[in-house]
DNA sequence: CGATGAATGTACTGGTTAGTTACTTGTACC
DNA sequence: GGTACAAGTAACTAACCAGTACATTCATCG
């Protein structure tokens, strides 16, 4: 009827466009496997959500669990340049290790979907994330820049020696990723939103505390 | 045939055993949801590794949704009485806490079932354990000691004041419940597992460690 | 403008799966 | 010793859902 091919002012507006609709797929996917679980997940139920049909992502994607891993990979790889955003080399080993913790912190708590995707590839054994093509690349922007702060730390008789990057890495993403992946449960029992805006200085500055003291106990003694 | 209505020795071993019935169709399903998730699981699966027939768990447990509920309470109460197996009270703050917070590592340890369900109940918001008849008693036992030993480190100036007794849980909590929900995305990306038992006295004495020199920090400065 | 291939829509299918029906067997109690 | 109810079996069904066949439309380029 009265349809424009190409609007007067600005974009073409395209009707077809293959990366669009590629991104819009992988969008409500997110949301959904996020929200549902791979098994739980519809793929009728994306198709739905999106301008477009399933053959779509049949596709693009060509099954269910091709989908899924896109979705994965897509989320990894959101998160993966967190690090090298921060520049801590020239900051004292303490107050960069502090700087690497709240920016960990605050990223998880932007990106939920991204750590209930993770919840949710632990349930399957991360069947999928051990054979994706980026598993290589996820390991070293994490580990890195800490591994850095520690060296400094340690060098200057400021950190203890018992624990390497991993061990750090391990704390800060355990307190981090609990507040989002175990809110319901624990909000249910407890009642307490561990989301809570209210509260995210609160516990912001608990795991900064938490590590450093860690970090710092006792250096010295025998 | 050779039926043996009562064995010679030892107990009848009836063949028809209702309790042991509905035990073993929880134990099943336990591992089942707890390995699949809820959507998953299969309820054909969960009866053909059991000695009987779907039919009796749509006879015991009403529905799918009735036996991961009935799953999910019991492996809630199994963990419930934790807390109470630890006399803490004839023990200084400190060592109480660290006490506490072993008893908590090694208890979630040897359950891993359990912590998978309750990642598999965070995907699902909670929604069963919410109404739950279990759940106003869940509360209490997690929270009560560790809120003495909390409340005794204060009040002889060791322990510091800006926490309470839920935020401590959630660190110990953090802490136990990542190394077993996200022991397969860690192991994938860096290679190493959180649950090998030669590491596992090393995260023992880390959290131990963690906490109590958190609580302890900088305490009497202004 | 006409052909070609990429992109998209509609309608369907076949296997899977939660839940049921109809029937059998064992147990306890009078 | 027979009867009533609890415990159990096997085969069935209706709905659901991942995946597909086939037709169609749009962009691009000669």
């Amino acid at each position: 009827m009265s349809a424009e091919p190409s609007g007067p002012v600005g974009t073409p507006e395209r009707q077809r466009d293959a990366e669009r609709t590629r991104a819009e797929i992988l969008d409500i996917a997110t949301a959904e496997f996020a929200d549902r679980g791979y098994a739980g997940a519809r793929v009728d139920e994306i198709a739905a959500r999106t301008r477009t049909t399933k053959r779509m992502i049949y596709y693009y994607f060509g099954s269910k669990e091709g989908l899924y891993v896109a979705v994965l990979e897509r989320a990894y790889q959101g998160i993966r340049a967190l690090e090298q955003q921060l520049d801590v080399d020239h900051l004292d080993p303490a107050r960069a290790m502090r700087a690497l913790a709240e920016l960990t912190f605050d990223h998880h708590e932007s990106h939920p979907a991204f750590i209930r995707l993770v919840s949710i590839e632990n349930i399957h054994h991360a069947e999928h994330l051990r054979t994706s093509p980026i598993l290589p690349g996820l390991a070293a922007p994490a580990v890195d820049v800490l591994g850095r702060i520690l060296e400094r730390g340690r060098r200057s008789g400021l950190f203890r020696e018992d624990v390497d990057a991993l061990d750090v890495h391990m704390v800060i993403s355990a307190f981090c990723i609990f507040r989002t992946a175990n809110r319901h449960t624990f909000q249910a029992i407890f009642d307490r939103d561990l989301l809570d805006p209210g509260r995210r200085d609160h516990y912001r500055r608990m795991l900064g505390d938490l590590v450093l003291e860690y970090l710092t106990a006792h250096v010295g003694r025998a």
